[in-house]
DNA sequence: GTCTATAATGCGATAGAC
DNA sequence: GTCTATCGCATTATAGAC
């Protein structure tokens, strides 16, 4: 959509947002696209409709605009998240093989995330800090797979002694490495990861890792 | 050690590989840092003691220089997997721990490798693409997982239908994203993944996780 | 709020001496 | 092979008009 198409009938408020908003969603592509260095303002600009005066306005520094396209690819993901019901109802084991199927899901339908946490990752962390509503937006995971846990431990089909935060982090990698890796691993192994069976393969595998681990023995 | 400190008493080849090799030393260590985008020629000429014009005499360009580090970096990591003996002798399932102890020991004692990985596929793999001789320095990796896996199965320990590349896959993302996503990970949810205990227990789970999923059921 | 024009500097790359 | 000096463009950021 070009700036010549946007509609010049909503108030001068959702003006603000929207140019706010279409900034905000270009910047988020560019910088997920090549990260903070190598993003440009020029290239934002043009590709919002807008000029670079208007991004300054409005956001004040390259750095800026790039936490605010950090705090938003964060805000998305959790929006996403909440819109997955892990249904009490479930048993643990499938509950379980549900919520490690959508984070799968969730982390190759959403590449643009995944490469703005590796930015992030070579910025060292360095303007997450600054945002630390992200903590919260976050921990709603753990909490869901510690009432999973304490849920299948009394049934007898988990074992007791694993970590929720831990789980967190072998389902995350597991599902991250796959899309953030694509690249190079599918150079090196000639295996395009892409490919619809060896995506759905890849996906019982991790599935099936995640199950295996947390089985009562 | 600056340019003034070096022994100037080798020979004109010496004098020539020892500046190749110094200025792609800091290369490595510029690019893993900041990615390409984010690495400054004048950084890298700086710290290595030369000026940029011996960087284009030597190297050409920016991207040229980047490649090389590139390949330097992956060369090292299989120098160093070269130095882990799987001793044929130790029985399938000690020699998997082993071997998935060690990559986990491998990543976190090479976050450069790591970064230059992940700078590289934030550029889509492009400059990997220049070195097909990365896919041999890599496939060593399979073979000795597949006859693993084939000494596993005819004990009857490990499980039949499990793929080499598969497996490699799991055991590189458990290791990869402790030390890719280290940052982001900690500040989320404020666990030091640096700290000793935090690594010792991730590095257990890690392991747990992969022998868990390849024992027979 | 939005634009054009431009300042100010950063940065990859090269010329030319030794 | 190595240096100094500098070119030339890219890029962040701002001034000032409307």
């Amino acid at each position: 959509m070009t700036k010549a198409s946007r509609s010049k009938s909503a108030s001068a408020r959702d003006d603000e947002d929207s140019t706010r908003a279409r900034i905000l969603n270009v910047a988020l592509q560019e910088f997920s696209r090549v990260g903070l260095s190598g993003a440009r303002i020029d290239a934002i600009a043009a590709e919002s409709g807008f000029n670079k005066a208007m991004i300054y306005y409005h956001f004040g520094s390259k750095e800026d605009l790039y936490v605010a396209a950090l705090e938003e690819s964060y805000r998305r993901v959790r929006q996403s998240e909440d819109e997955l019901h892990i249904d009490e109802s479930l048993s643990p084991e499938p509950a379980l093989r549900k919520l490690v199927g959508a984070s799968f899901d969730f982390h190759a339908a959403h590449p643009e995330f995944i490469r703005m946490v590796m930015s992030e990752n070579i910025n060292q962390g360095e303007y997450i800090r600054k945002i630390p509503a992200l903590r919260a937006i976050n921990r709603s995971a753990i909490t869901l797979l510690e009432r999973l846990c304490q849920r299948g431990i009394a049934d007898g089909v988990f074992r007791a002694d694993v970590d929720p935060v831990d789980l967190h982090m072998s389902i995350s990698a597991l599902s991250f490495y796959n899309v953030s890796n694509r690249h190079t691993f599918s150079f090196i192994f000639e295996r395009d990861l892409g490919a619809p069976e060896v995506h759905a393969a890849r996906r019982e595998a991790v599935v099936d890792t995640i199950l295996r681990y947390m089985r009562a023995t």
